[in-house]
DNA sequence: ATATCTCTGGATCAATGTTCCAGAGACAGC
DNA sequence: GCTGTCTCTGGAACATTGATCCAGAGATAT
């Protein structure tokens, strides 16, 4: 393993491979990384990427790693314990928010790092908030899933449109078509349907984790 | 279109290759429908196929549709407001409990009109809950979140094993992965490993309804 | 008998993930 | 300076998959 850099300066290499799929699938969304479009950007073949990447998933989940990573960087020592988990709620809210590929992929292989990451952050904090030991297991499982949940839905929102469209647009599009329901069969959605096109998806977000706060810290 | 019945008594139709469809993705799980697959088991080719189905994508909502339609038919008229959300939430646990790959399909697409109808249940038992009008959007949301995020969770675990894989044996799995994390970087987690393995997903996804359940109503 | 409509089966195409292999380039040893 | 080896590269080739297309079977109406 030479220590200087090699000659060329674009050479090819793991963080390199990782970084540019990051990129793509910020641009193109989650299908629009394919192996060959990664291989085509990096003006390489397909051998020399699979020389450093075992296969896409690995892409994929470093990738989604590398995201989290960067999310969950936040110190949260000094804040109170709510706050902290709060910190480390609306953390990956806003990596998903910006990336929002991150979410389907999240929702995929439950045991990956990443996820136990955010559920250990989230359960030390459960203890230093004085939720007994045996309901921290429950308690933190809950706020994961609900984390997840967000991320999935979000994700799924922005999968189902093309990359790139005004996210103002979508809402006031499916609210739209909330309102065109029928009327018996689901009034509360069409009544709600104003309400969707000009929330706040993170303050919503947060509702969500205070009410599971104040229910966990409540019944504890 | 001839009121009796075709000659043949195999006789393609869309709600056959739906019923196949589950059959299919319950036992070989997600990965396991290929559209050559089920040409195959209905002993059909692929143009028959896609005469009577748009594409594959419209048989897996077909297919989600018909399982959650099933799920959510027990009637909530004659129960307290919190345990008809109870039951609405349990519903579906119970469904992609039986069908892991519903969990997926459920976090893909936001606007359909499975998940619309659960988000509509929800909401009008909020309502008969005494929640406020201005907090009934947001609560909705945030139990809808949860239960599609314990969805993706679920459905990640079962895609990551082969299906048909005993469960108590994959968190076994789980739990001894868990206790041979780092002893600083995963305490928290190292100290839950062991709950993992004999806990009750049912009970434990129960406790986070009712902790939101708890929150909402408490704040209100 | 002919025409038309519904429905079927498979050939075929395009895209994609992955493997394989010939070889370029650098570096160590002689 | 030559050679061998190891790292790394590029692209051909393969398997799988979703999807389209088309010739034609079978029934029914005219």
């Amino acid at each position: 393993m030479p220590i200087t850099d090699r000659r060329r300066d674009d050479a090819l290499s793991r963080a390199l491979i990782v970084a540019t799929a990051i990129e793509m699938l910020d641009t193109a969304g989650e299908r629009g990384l394919t192996v060959r479009g990664l291989a085509a950007k990096l003006r390489t073949g397909l051998g020399a990427l699979y020389w450093h990447v075992r296969n896409k998933s690995d892409v994929l989940v470093a990738a989604t790693d590398a995201v989290l990573a960067e999310a969950l960087t936040a110190d949260t020592a000094d804040l109170a314990p709510d706050d902290a988990i709060r910190a480390v709620a609306l953390g990956v809210f806003d990596a998903f928010d910006a990336h929002p590929w991150i979410g389907v992929q999240l929702s995929r292989l439950s045991s990956q790092p990443t996820t136990v990451q955010i559920f250990e952050r989230i359960g030390r904090h459960l203890q230093a908030l004085g939720v007994p030991d045996d309901t921290q297991f429950d308690a933190a499982a809950a706020l994961l899933n609900y984390v997840l949940g967000v991320a999935g839905q979000n994700a799924a929102l922005a999968a189902s449109v093309e990359p790139g469209t005004v996210r103002s647009d979508v809402l006031a599009g499916v609210s739209s078509a909330w309102s065109e329901l029928d009327a018996d069969d689901y009034a509360f959605t069409r009544r709600v349907a104003a309400r969707l096109r000009d929330h706040d998806d993170r303050e919503q977000f947060l509702a969500g984790v205070n009410w599971l706060l104040a229910g966990i810290t409540a019944r504890s």
